[in-house]
This record gives C-alpha cells, sequence and structure tokens, in this order.
DNA sequence: TTGTAGGCGTTATCAA
DNA sequence: TTGATAACGCCTACAA
C-alpha cells in the first residue's frame, strides 16, 4: 500500500469525471446525476481517498474549529464546561482546539493570537477575570467570541453565566437562619462575577438584620490548601458557617475543621459555591449551589455557532438557573 | 479600520520587497539584510499582519497541530495527563486538537478520521482499552502515534505508562502484611494494563502464602456510585482491605464505608490507584499509588515531538516511575 | 541577498 | 449536469 497523499484529482480520474464533480459529492451538492455519483463514491471508497480539511480550509474560508481558552483544564469546574463546549461540538461537527491559559495575562494574549492565526471560526472563552488588553483583543477580532463563567463589564461579548448575586444572596440566607457570624470566601474581588457575590452576601446579611463585616469576607486563591489554611482564622473569629465559592477551597476547609474535631454541620456549615463531583466525595457530602456547569459549556458552545453560522441571536448575555444542592455540611 | 485579511503580498508591497523575503523574514530565515529585515517587521506592525496557518500548513505540509484523544476530559485522570501534553506541546509551538471518545469504539475511530482530514502532525492516544480496530487505524496511519496510560500489546505503538504489575504487586504486598483477605478492584479485564495488575495482585498475594481467590477481584465501572454499591459485597466477604485501581471508586467505597461506620483505616485498608487531587481530599485522606500523570502526559508529548521530527529515539516503550503514597487510609 | 514562479488540495465562479 | 479555471495565502526551489 503506496502511502502518497491521495487527492482529489486521483478520485476524479479513477471515476472518469472533473474534479469539480466529485467535489460537488464530497460535499453534498445536488446537482450530480445519481449514476455519477456512484462512481464518485466507488472510486473514493477505493482509493481510500480523504478530503484535505486544511486545503479546504484554505479555500473555503471556513474552518470547523474553534479554540477554547481556560486556565486549566484539571479544573474540575472548567473541564465540566469544556465537556460540554465539546459535545456541542462535535455535534455541530466542530473540533476544539485546547489552550490552557492559568489565568495568565500574557498567555491567554499568545493562545488568542495562535487561534487566530490558525483561523478559528469562533472562540470560547473562560477565566475567571477578563483583562482590559484580552478584552480589547477579544472585542476587535472578526472572530466570533462567547465568554463563559466570565463577565465583560460593559456586556457587549456575548456570554453565558448564572446569577452570582442571586446565588450567593440565597447561599447566604439559608446560613445566615442558624448562624450569627457567616463568612464569605472567594476568589479575587478583581473581577466582576465575585462583586456581584459580594453584594448578594451583603444584601441577605443586611436584610437578616445582620451588620455586613468586611472582615468576614475572605478573598483566597483556588486551592485546597488554600481552605485549610484558612480554617483557623475563621475559627478565632468566630464564625459558624461560610459560603465558598470555589470547591477545592470549601473541601479544604472542611478537612481543616475535621481535622480540629469541629463537627460539620452541628458546629460549622458550609456552602460550596459550583456543585464540582468532589463535593459529593466528601464526608459529610458538601451543600453547594449547583451551578450547570456542562449546560454551561454547551449552550455558550451552541451559541457560539448560531454566531458563526450568522443567524439570528436575540440574546447574547445569557443567564443559566442554578439551584442549591442541599446535602450534609448544613443543617 | 478596515477588517479584510492582509497577506504577505500587502506585506511586500508596504515594505517594498518581493513576498519571499516577506515569507524570509517571518520564517526565521537568516539570508536577510538586517536592514530589510527592519523594513519588513516595520511593515508587518503596520498592518498588523498575522500570518494565516492554514495557508501555512497546506504549502508546507505541516500544522504544528496535533490531535489528543481521551475518554472524557472530566476525569481527574486524563485531565491531568492531558495538562502535561498541552505544556509540553505549547513549549514546541503546537496546538492541541481535543476530543472526547467516552471509550467508545466509534467514537475514538470517527476522531481519529477527523484528525487525519485535519492534517495533524501527530496524535496523542489515551483510552482505558485499546480496541483492534482502533489500534489498526492507529498502525496504519502516516502520522505519528503515542499512547499513553494505555497499552498495545504488541508493543508496536510507541507508549508510556507505568508499571502496573509492579504497582499492583507493591500495593497489595503492603496490605498482605495486615490483613487476611485483600480484595482487589479495578476496570474492565479487556484491558491489557488491567490483566498485567491482575498478575501483579496475584503474585503478592501467593508469595504471601495466601491462595489467590477470583471472587476476591471484581470488575468495576468508573464511578463513585459504584464504588459505594460495592461496599456491601466486600464485607460480606468478610474483606477487610482493598486496592482500588480507579480513585473515583475507592473514594465511593471510602464513603460506603464512613456511612456504615467502618473505621478507616482501623477497620478496613484501601489503596488508591492513581493519586489524582482527591484522594487527597477525602478524610480520611487515602494511600494510594502515585502515578506521575502530568508527567506521563508530558513525556508522551516529548516523545511524539521527536516522532513527528523524525529525530532518533532510542526507545518507544516508556516506563515512568510510581511510587506509593502513604496516607491515611493505611495502617 | 533577493525575486520569480510553480505548487499545496480545495472551493467556487462561469461557461458549456 | 458537468468541466475549466481562477482564487485561497503561503512555502520553496531555482535564478538572478
Amino acid at each position: 500500500m503506496v502511502e502518497s497523499t491521495t487527492t482529489i484529482y486521483d478520485v476524479a480520474r479513477v471515476a472518469g469525471v472533473s474534479m469539480a464533480t466529485v467535489s460537488r459529492v464530497v460535499n453534498g451538492n445536488a446537482n450530480v446525476k445519481e449514476k455519477t455519483r456512484q462512481k464518485v463514491l466507488n472510486a473514493i471508497a477505493e482509493l481510500d481517498y480523504r478530503p484535505n480539511a486544511i486545503a479546504r480550509g484554505l479555500a473555503s474560508k471556513r474552518t470547523t474549529t474553534v479554540g477554547m481558552v481556560l486556565p486549566t483544564i484539571t479544573s474540575a469546574y472548567f473541564s465540566a464546561i469544556a465537556r460540554g463546549v465539546d459535545d456541542v461540538a462535535s455535534m455541530y461537527n466542530y473540533n476544539i482546539v485546547l489552550a490552557n491559559s492559568d489565568n495568565d495575562e500574557e498567555k491567554e494574549g499568545k493562545v488568542i493570537e495562535s487561534f487566530l492565526s490558525k483561523q478559528v471560526d469562533g472562540i470560547v472563552f473562560m477565566g475567571s477575570s477578563l483583562q482590559e488588553s484580552v478584552r480589547n483583543q477579544l472585542k476587535s477580532a472578526r472572530t466570533p467570541v462567547v465568554l463563559v463563567g466570565a463577565i465583560d463589564g460593559d456586556k457587549e461579548l456575548p456570554s453565558v453565566n448564572i446569577d452570582y448575586h442571586l446565588a450567593a444572596y440565597q447561599a447566604t440566607e439559608k446560613l445566615v437562619k442558624t448562624n450569627k457570624k457567616v463568612a464569605y470566601i472567594l476568589g479575587s474581588l478583581g473581577d466582576a462575577e465575585n462583586i456581584e457575590r459580594m453584594v448578594g452576601y451583603q444584601e441577605a446579611l443586611e436584610e437578616a438584620g445582620f451588620a455586613f463585616d468586611e472582615d468576614l469576607v475572605f478573598e483566597g486563591n483556588y486551592s485546597f490548601e488554600n481552605g485549610k489554611t484558612l480554617t483557623e482564622k475563621l475559627l478565632e473569629k468566630g464564625v459558624t458557617a461560610a459560603v465558598v465559592s470555589t470547591d477545592a477551597v470549601a473541601v479544604g476547609l472542611l478537612n481543616g475543621l475535621l481535622e480540629k474535631g469541629v463537627k460539620v454541620p452541628d458546629e460549622f456549615e458550609i456552602i460550596a459555591g459550583s456543585n464540582s463531583p468532589f463535593t459529593e466525595y466528601t464526608y459529610p457530602a458538601l451543600t453547594s449551589v449547583n451551578q450547570p456547569l456542562y449546560d454551561l459549556g454547551a449552550v455558550a458552545m451552541r451559541l457560539l455557532t448560531k454566531l458563526m453560522l450568522k443567524e439570528d441571536v436575540e440574546e447574547t448575555q445569557l443567564i443559566l438557573e442554578h439551584e442549591i444542592f442541599e446535602r450534609h455540611s448544613t443543617k
């Protein structure tokens, strides 16, 4: 079996037609006589012909490829979203090019450049924060972009999110019924979504008649270790409940508490922020805000397909429903 | 700002040189006078020129893109490997095209076809099992392939793995010192690597003077729920320790035990199989075989770069070192 | 050191 | 219903 690439010309020759005709049958163009189509199909099978997507991309200016940038694929949160993106993408015959950015502005810029140079038809962008430079880069690209789990302050870029404000409000509201000191642990306040959460937290507090205390808000990074470290501080301040927006941090906190012999939920209640799988793996399992991670990705990709195909889209700022899964870290 | 694509010709015109020269500076060819180079660079900056990777790919027959197929990116095990792959890939300026196969033979076949049609320069393949059809497809491709965490029985395809046999042996050996009935829970025995594990388990058992009992080997799927369900069966048979090759299953088992009030490790010992992050998140944290997941991916991708660049490679069957992390689910 | 010209494998526009 | 024949944007001998 000689292995030099077989082209559309080879097929045309074997089938005894012109390459234009071969192109037509490959692309499902109706204007081909059935008999001719069969001849071509046979030739294709015989030669084991496989269209060259690169050449096709050059000629058609469509690559059926979309770029996906996320902080890191090892995060349960982002990988769940990514799965939703990929499923819908393959449903529409797109391939996903993956890039880990580590939330690093420079890396983000680079991978977006690289995506554009590879002529992706669209970009799905996830990132806990959206830097100014990146936002501009995205906005000036003539390629459709959809943000997931990230908010563009000006709401210019299409995006898919949950209502962070409401989720924070509800979680806090729940804890404040049985606790006097409820802490909130979130990511950087540089991110629009975390600001929203803060406000929700604050509102629930005040409605319940508690004063907002800045000292009970913790900006954390995203690690398990970080959660563990926080334990002592919380205990010192007399905190007896916490809403934790990052799951890994919530698990860390839980472990910290268990190690100190603090009983959960009897002596300390926890609500985690996004219901990634391991909130269910802990013992006790964590009550948590159930973000529809997979759906966020799926809906984002669906929206992107519309944008890429220039279909009409009514609304580009999508909010998906969340709920609170009660498990065993709350009373 | 008019937004029609600017090509190498535009740059050539503005710089007052031929397009060949532009191509040279873009590709870092040394044969360009410094002064000319500067003119070109300026023109590039002025026009905000970005080379079209698709056209480049067509002309050069290299896309600097590699395909990666894995069962599902939501698995902590595979996503850790994927991260290693991606890091090394971007180090060598390759992009990763991602595809989830769900271990489904048909999907695997399809995505590999799609990768080949997109002219990827190489393929990284992960999958708990390697079906005959897929193996043949991979072998007959004129594109380099590297397997990760998957064994080709004939050892024809390059691969990167740990020594599953040894790992199973060591884990069993450890448990058998303090337990009379040690179970082994693994994935499908249709996979070469699981056969290896079985043998390791059996050897350790026999060396310790215990008879191998088929009844203590459990073929499980890969879910948390599955682990939980297994609890009762294990207890019924009087098992007091288990090696569990899939982490999620191990965590499920742990939870099942805790729910029944069985003390870990005092009354039951567990060793998990791959040290994905959440083995550390449980309470007690799970002792586990530490597979160097990130490295598996990184090494695989590094090997693939050599294959793609047709460099000499001494050995294509790579085995990485593992160890056993003692945490708190063993005595 | 630089330029010319012929591909690379398709798609797409016109004619026929 | 089919077939020529330009693009598409770049790389790469080969010449100059």
